[in-house]
DNA sequence: GCCAACGTTGGC
DNA sequence: GCCAACGTTGGC
């Protein structure tokens, strides 16, 4: 199952040698506040918010949130994203850490909730070592779906990446976001944490 | 179907 | 290493 569409094309194009680009993105991925005395460094993920949350996007005639629920606990490999940040935005997450589910171009609002089953792992759907992606199974419907207009309505969210970066499939969400979009959704997310 | 945004590629 | 050309995404 092929999540996003950039997918094979990409992925047939390029010749396997560079994965020598994927280790630079992944390398610099530091940045932010790895201040100089700081003292853990984290091997990958470095210093995220936990539990951090995320929204995938999907193109409901393609995957939809219910192709997901009817692949029940194991869930379903996240493969097809073809794209650096979405493939970091996998490696950084753990398991058990909660996503919407975004439907893009015909629905246009957020559906439901994953959650990451398995951990980054190789794209199964491409021999191309760059790309890799994690597993995630449904969790649960949002009682009332958020429109895409609705999270653009909001001035909480005017931050969020869903406005700010509508193109990247794989995006990081703000505990703040998370919770305003659940409650919008008819979701109380304190009830959502296991 | 259009087009703006933006990531990637390739020439220099 | 810059940047213009190109290709793709995804809302409208």
């Amino acid at each position: 199952m092929t999540k996003a569409k950039p997918a094979k094309k990409s992925a047939s194009k390029k010749p396997a040698a560079k994965n020598a680009v994927a280790k630079k993105s992944a390398g610099k991925k530091p940045t932010a506040k790895n201040a100089p005395g700081k003292k853990k460094a984290a091997p990958t993920a470095t210093t995220i918010a936990r539990p951090a949350y995320w929204l995938f996007k999907s193109e409901p005639d393609v995957f939809s949130f219910d192709d997901l629920k009817k692949k029940g606990k194991k869930g379903e490999e996240w493969d097809g994203v073809r794209n650096y940040l979405a493939r970091n935005n996998m490696r950084a997450m753990e398991l058990g850490e909660l996503g919407f589910f975004y439907h893009s171009n015909l629905g246009l609002e957020v559906v439901g909730i994953c959650e990451v089953c398995k951990l980054v792992h190789p794209d199964s759907t491409t021999d191309d070592e760059r790309w890799e992606c994690v597993d995630v199974r449904a969790v649960c419907e949002l009682p009332k779906p958020v429109k895409l207009t609705d999270v653009k309505a909001n001035p909480k969210l005017e931050k969020m990446s869903l406005v700010t970066s509508m193109r990247l499939s794989v995006q990081p969400v703000l505990a703040n976001e998370w919770e305003e979009v659940c409650r919008m959704g008819g979701l109380d997310p304190k009830k959502l944490r296991r």
